[in-house]
DNA sequence: AAAAGCCCCTGGATGC
DNA sequence: TGCATCCAGGGGCTTT
């Protein structure tokens, strides 16, 4: 589910209400993809200070150590002063006096994990190869440019590796590359100058028009206060295969890249 | 070093 | 209604 747009939407919806509070509480449900690397009572009485974002990932930094948090593929946070006894798939609850942060993951692919630092192995490890943040002002066009040329592989399966840069999942590289007019499947070392200038304007402005509207909402993913975002309404190719192109009314097309489905208009994508 | 596949897991949609 | 198959917003790990 969660890409860069869903994950900050999640962390705008509860940053702010969350800073200051006092950890009461920990529930760990069914296992996640990784273990919480803590003893869960050894985060009682200590204080969250902020959630920053890096790429999918959330950092809950507490006044000593942080969390790190990833919402998988099914994953979405709830947050609110009191929430229902959890259900099948409420995998974790921080409790504090300022209210409930609740993970639900119907898969459970997505993971917490507690670290002392980010100099610490595991956030090394998790954090370490991200990319370059494509909202605000180090998505840099020369790196990335330089990004794409060092790859032979498709510029689609470069945007989704995250190494250079982070936080376009399958949604949104479908949708940048065709608002940038590339086909998926064009080789990332042979994108011109002017066309990596286009697909980075074009990650930029999807990923942020997406925030704009709530994120997408295709199965599991809603805001901490349970409200679906929008953006799928307004794609351009993601999910319509057989559907008519919006601006020139060809059929769109489904391919697979690497186990995953591509979406793009043979006409309008070169 | 880079690229391609393989999994982790559950549930919804589709087809027989 | 029941059961099998396929597919799904990710990404670390293993194998080529």
């Amino acid at each position: 589910m969660p890409e860069l747009p869903e994950v900050e939407v999640t962390r705008r919806g509860f940053a702010e209400r969350i800073a200051g509070a006092r950890i009461d509480a920990v529930r760990i449900g069914k296992p996640l993809r990784w273990a919480l690397m803590v003893e869960p009572g050894a985060l009682i009485g200590r204080q969250v200070l902020a959630v920053r974002r890096r790429g999918k990932y959330l950092l809950v930094d507490l006044n000593r150590g942080l969390l790190l948090l990833h919402l998988g593929m099914s994953g979405s946070l709830r947050f609110d002063a009191v929430l229902p006894s959890p259900g099948a798939h409420d995998h974790f609850d921080l409790v504090t006096d300022r209210g409930t942060l609740r993970l639900n993951d119907p898969r459970r692919f997505g993971a917490v994990v507690y670290v002392e630092d980010e100099a610490a192995p595991w956030a090394v490890k998790l954090l370490g190869g991200l990319g370059m943040e494509p909202l605000g002002d180090a998505f840099d066009l020369d790196a990335f440019h330089a990004g794409l040329r060092k790859r032979r592989t498709a510029v689609k399966q470069v945007l989704l590796a995250g190494d250079v840069v982070v936080g376009v999942g399958n949604i949104y590289a479908s949708e940048a590359l065709f608002q940038a007019g590339i086909r998926p499947t064009l080789p990332a070392e042979r994108i011109s100058r002017p066309r990596a200038a286009r697909l980075h304007a074009a990650v930029r402005e999807i990923l942020a028009r997406a925030v704009e509207k709530g994120g997408s909402t295709l199965r599991d993913f809603s805001n901490v206060d349970g409200q679906n975002g929008y953006f799928q309404l307004e794609a351009a190719v993601y999910g319509r295969a057989g559907e008519p192109c919006r601006v020139c009314a060809t059929p769109i097309r489904q391919l697979r890249q690497g186990q995953r489905s591509t979406y793009y208009c043979p006409k309008c994508q070169k």
